[in-house]
DNA sequence: CTGACTTTGTGCACACGTTCACAAGCGGTA
DNA sequence: TACCGCTTGTGAACGTGTGCACAAAGTCAG
């Protein structure tokens, strides 16, 4: 658990567009940097996972010709409380005008530049099993912005076929790959016992973001950042709230049985 | 948005487990109850989700014939802090000895009888597609208990198709077909634009709970839980870090060169 | 039986995220 | 220009979830 961070790797810079030409140089490894940590950090995780949404939400209202909105308008199609959206969107900057609402195509702009969504992030693909197959075949993958530029596998029968119009590649060229083509996010949908090798690689190879569909707890140095999508765990979470409506429904059940007996309760009972 | 609850459906009963028999008791009340909200709403969301992960840690190290574990060890393996990790099982009740840790094997069971997976939970999937076709071939699906016993779509041509073993339906037969199976979960895999329509004649067939690939917000009556795995999401939220990186690096290099300047920074600097 | 040691279970304080409610600000209108 | 209605942006209250630290409770050795 101590500290242990450290294993910089080297840091294979090469301009990846102008994101801001002068940056990246001398790495004075700082524990904790309060400034710094607090502009960028001022971002909450859930109100990042929440703006994606509305970017996708304005941009369906752009393609129908929408020019402005407002934020109760803009919460109603994300599902979320105006509030929120508003302080979600207060993180980003102040783009909207009083009275009127938020113009559409700004807050597009500024949603995709938090998100810097101005830069491609070339997308590495391993483990081209059904679910590999599905997620290579995505074909750009959602939205644009996000090429999937490699696909591995261990299954030598596999390498050279394309898949998704791309050929497989094997897995021991995973680093030399990554490399070559600037991959910056690595998205494992291997079996469960070959993931945490897979991303151990794929971190040596200098990704730092994975996004792991295998039901595994990756263990990563802490400069990379892992997402997972875990389906196993999200039927689980469905499965506990059906059991607990049963639980409910059983309650009420009895409170409604009870009811009937004569006394009256303090609650409204529905027909 | 008003209340307008209510819809119930046959409550397909059968007694799922004798949770606890004679608890429950007092609670009239219907539009709101209380302590059934409390009793089992007592285990928050977040700690659910863990607790799926847990039992998988946990069934990992059955297989290893581990008899017992401490909280530290299991936090370590499910990649948590212990005190995390002992305040989420505490919300399920003491099944650990003080000075020893928990029994694996009562622990699993423990977990398995809160999650409801004592029972099995049938599963369709709508959208035969890429991503349709790599969920029907899971099998089973992830981990015992939630059999797929039915696929559709709204494509002719592959109505009759087997997929995984089970031929597909179609998409117009959705309400008899889930009605006769009795299924429970719903996963949508369709394109964005049929989604929300598969969802209404999901929930109009009596499903209650729903797993959502489709990247679209659902509107749903509330009685009806959904869950939402949204690839975009997920990779916009890893460019923003990608972003943010570069950012900090940013800041960094000026602080950096500021401290190479004479001056002191207020933050820590190691070499 | 006693005492040393280990690990659980939880009270408490803190941090984070959500919601409320309202002042500030803008456009439209007379 | 002055007013009115609408919508944003945000300070503050609230609730939930996380992490610390320790008493309680068990095991084991002698």
């Amino acid at each position: 658990m101590a500290a242990q961070r450290g294993q910089r790797n080297g840091v294979g810079v090469t301009p990846p567009a102008p994101t801001a030409a002068e940056i990246t140089t001398p790495i004075p490894r700082v524990t904790e940097v309060p400034a710094a940590r607090e502009r960028a950090r001022a971002i909450p995780e859930a109100a990042v996972a929440r703006l994606a949404v509305y970017l996708r939400v304005l941009s369906g209202m752009q393609e129908h010709g929408a020019g402005t909105v407002s934020s109760e308008e803009l919460a109603a199609a994300a599902g979320v409380n105006s509030a929120k959206l508003r302080k979600d969107l207060s993180y980003i900057g102040s783009y909207g005008t009083r009275g009127v609402g938020y113009e559409v195509t700004v807050l597009i702009e500024e949603i995709e530049r938090i998100l810097g969504l101005t830069r491609k992030h070339s997308v590495a693909v391993v483990g081209i099993g059904n679910l590999g197959h599905a997620l290579a075949n995505y074909g750009g993958f959602p939205g644009r912005g996000f090429p999937v530029t490699a696909l591995f596998d261990v299954d030598p029968d596999l390498v050279g076929v394309p898949v998704g119009g791309l050929p497989v590649e094997h897995i021991d060229d995973i680093t030399r790959v990554c490399s070559e083509r600037e991959v910056s996010i690595g998205v494992i949908a291997t079996p469960p016992p070959a993931a945490q090798s897979v991303c151990d690689r794929l971190v040596s190879a200098g990704v730092q973001c994975i996004l792991n569909f295998a039901p595994v707890v990756l263990q990563v140095p802490d400069h990379v950042e892992v997402r997972k999508v875990d389906l196993a765990v999200e039927l689980q979470v469905l499965s506990f709230h059906v059991a607990r409506r049963a639980d409910n429904a059983a309650v009420l059940a009895e409170a409604s049985a009870r009811s009937a007996n004569g006394r009256a309760v303090d609650g409204l009972v529905v027909s």
